[in-house]
DNA sequence: TCCGAATGTGAGACAAATTCATAATACTAA
DNA sequence: TTAGTATTATGAATTTGTCTCACATTCGGA
């Protein structure tokens, strides 16, 4: 049985019309297109869809069942016809972000909350699961985000600068390097330093301290959660470098120390890598501007 | 947007298949075909509906979404087509009645019941409202089936007896006319007769005693429930000529007397009438052999 | 950088749907 | 009944759309 949607909206059309000359009108075609639509269909479905016996043609038995589902379904098709509209125009859609940055959580979180209020419509999800490479998976539509601080040139991507930061050092206060004003690389030959569990590229200890010095620390532990590294820290357990906005809850607390990294300032930049095609996208703007000015306005606050 | 369930079934298969060459197979058609099939729709859609980023084509977020209708709706296409198949072999339909005699509520009700318990799925019913033309709303296919004891010829229509029946005479025990053997139409003249309220051509006492004879009673009632003309009966408010099977009942009560009418026996024939081709359906003859036996084991009882 | 697999393109064949003109049929009102 | 009107059915020609075939293109991995 070869039925089409032409078919249901011709059945709707009829019963709605209640006839058929009047619902060819309303489908916008001629009175003999449509008897021949009914007769085909009634062919293939091997069933009497109307009673013929009365001229004003009339839904059978067979018929007001089909028209039932006619009724469920026809409007669930323009339903998906004003999701494609509100998709083209860019009220909704999908924002679902991958992490390469662990510490992001802490001002990503603000960020969504202020952009869920704002679009309501658009599919936001985070993974952190860092299990994966975020570029081509960014690449395959899997994700549509990815927070990075290391942008690479690749086709059909774009990195968008969102804010800068200093990486920081961290250590209780009882620790000895809480009496130097700047930590440089062969501080943390004594140190046992504790990070996020990511490669060595990944975090900015080595990227920017250990790695160009060619420093080893004592030793090496690493922890999955913010809020644990910073208890181990605080019980001298080991000392850890952090983003900045990490350790505004800290800095004035008596426990801790934070100290900048040296000899020079250390200055990295956050982005945001999207596809070029998703970037003039309405709701993908402004997560971009939330994602530049909210997280400064947190690290002054 | 021109959306057709070849549309639907394609983005079904292509996301089972996991791509579409895999997925043309399984529609049984070229690669080429699902190719021009996927542009146009797109095109029409004005949506990328798959990622052509990565080889093995992928469904992209309108993809997903059209994919969900999909997984919707062509269950329920499936759904309509087994009713059609059950509608065709006649597990199921309709079988709305129309009655051209009051008294048959009596017998008939037993036999529903019956059917019901047969044919769970056919939609059954009765119209009791003797106000419109049984025989063409048969035609018009408003009602599937009419009882009626006056068989006409009729194109596509099909007179199917049922059982005979006696019209009988039943009157109050304290009746002057409770003293004779049979009732004959002279004997109308002083009574008040007690009918149903229908025109007198649909009447056994006028058309088989009273309108030959050209005898008038001496008054007329009409009542529409049997209950009452019995009640009316016995408090010697009138007389009337009743079914034989309706009396059952009140053979054995001492209030009443029947009375078989003269001066010759007096036989009808009760008829359904179905059209032609609903005659064969296996829930329709079920009905008439139900309609044929039962109400004669009813009489017995 | 090359190979193989997967998708895209264009022309022609074919099927299906539509239209126009007209016939057949049912309803309505006198 | 019967004429008149409204409604549906039919047939042939035309248009529209979809498929296949053959070939081009692109992508992903060795």
């Amino acid at each position: 049985m070869h039925l089409e949607f032409r078919h249901l909206r011709t059945i709707r059309a009829i019963h709605q019309a209640g006839g058929l000359a009047r619902a060819a009108d309303l489908l916008n075609m001629t009175q003999s297109a449509l008897s021949h639509q009914v007769k085909g269909l009634e062919d293939q479905a091997g069933v009497e869809l109307f009673v013929r016996r009365s001229k004003p043609l009339k839904l059978s038995v067979a018929g007001l069942r089909m028209l039932k589902l006619a009724e469920r379904i026809l409007p669930e098709i323009d339903a998906l016809e004003e999701d494609f509209k509100a998709l083209k125009s860019g009220k909704t859609g999908r924002l679902h972000i991958a992490m390469e940055c662990h510490a992001c959580f802490d001002w990503l979180f603000p960020v969504l909350e202020l952009f869920r209020r704002a679009w309501p419509d658009v599919d936001v999800d985070i993974r952190a699961g860092l299990a994966f490479e975020a570029l081509p998976a960014l690449m395959r539509e899997e994700v549509d985000l990815v927070i990075s601080s290391d942008p690479v040139q690749v086709e059909g991507m774009m990195f968008n600068p969102l804010f800068d930061y200093h990486p920081m050092f961290v250590a209780a206060a009882s620790n000895p390097l809480a009496g130097k004003d700047v930590i440089v690389a062969e501080d943390f030959r004594d140190q046992m330093l504790i990070t996020y569990p990511v490669s060595r590229d990944k975090l900015d200890v080595f990227t920017e301290i250990l790695s160009p010095a060619k420093v080893e620390p004592r030793g090496l532990r690493q922890v999955e959660l913010t809020a644990v590294i910073l208890m181990l820290v605080g019980s001298n357990r080991g000392v850890s470098v952090l983003p900045d906005w990490v350790l505004r809850d800290i800095k004035s607390n008596a426990d801790y120390v934070t100290r900048p990294l040296g000899p020079g300032v250390i200055t990295k930049r956050l982005y945001a890598a999207t596809r070029v095609e998703d970037t003039l996208k309405p709701y993908m703007a402004h997560f971009l501007k939330l994602g530049r000015s909210e997280p400064v306005k947190l690290q002054r606050a």
